[in-house]
DNA sequence: ATATTATATGAGTATATAATCACATAGTTA
DNA sequence: TAACTATGTGATTATATACTCATATAATAT
């Protein structure tokens, strides 16, 4: 069994992994792997609403992955923790593992 | 706007990403970084059923990130991408840094 | 003060995910 | 063969998440 600080561990690991673990939450992390943004031009980059991309934002501010600040009418946001962006390197080569066992069985037919 | 090629790779990448971000699936592959292990010892060692077990690791099999074998009646999994444990030392850090932004608030106050 | 623009949020709906229980499957042993 | 054990799966229910539209807020400009 578990103890219950590695049980409270797991939750806000998990916590953190799952407001990553979409498919507009990572194209906003892409996007911003380069430097601060906008909404406005998150939003366009991505290609979905403002409003939705608002929410997505705010999730990862809450889970501690982004930070904002406001500028006018504008409010900018930017990556706070640069590693996450590494993280995307392991989750490519569990991909590039996959597609070589496609290629290894498809050989094997 | 997203290119095809774009969206497709951040689609798979959140499907592996999901993957991961369950707690009881983070306790697992924590179980799994010493070597593998049959679902009945996982099951144990995580405190859940072995019916919902056996489903959290069916998840990360089809996201490519556990692999297993058949030993007689057991069923024994292993991490296949010992990289995704680099990656709870990035949400670690992310961790410390919140815990580090809460005690300089209560400094503040 | 009014209009305009950027951003955030409430409400509703649709969909996805998780947990549980009962049961199915498939090796193993007597 | 029958009983036993480990694992997997169908069905159900509860909960969480995502998206959309309408509206609210807040800074700015006319």
């Amino acid at each position: 069994m578990l103890s219950r600080g590695k049980q409270l561990l797991f939750e806000k690991q998990a916590e953190i992994t799952k407001a990553i673990a979409h498919p507009l939450r990572i194209a906003i992390v892409d996007f911003l792997k380069d430097g601060e943004q906008c909404v406005c031009d998150i939003a366009e980059s991505v290609g979905s609403e403002r409003s939705n991309v608002s929410r997505h934002l705010a999730v990862m501010v809450t889970a501690g992955i982004l930070g904002y600040r406001k500028e006018g009418l504008k409010v900018i946001y930017k990556l706070k923790t640069p590693c996450v962006l590494r993280f995307f390197s392991c989750i490519t080569s569990v991909l590039k593992q996959q597609v070589k066992e496609s290629k290894d069985l498809l050989k094997a037919v």
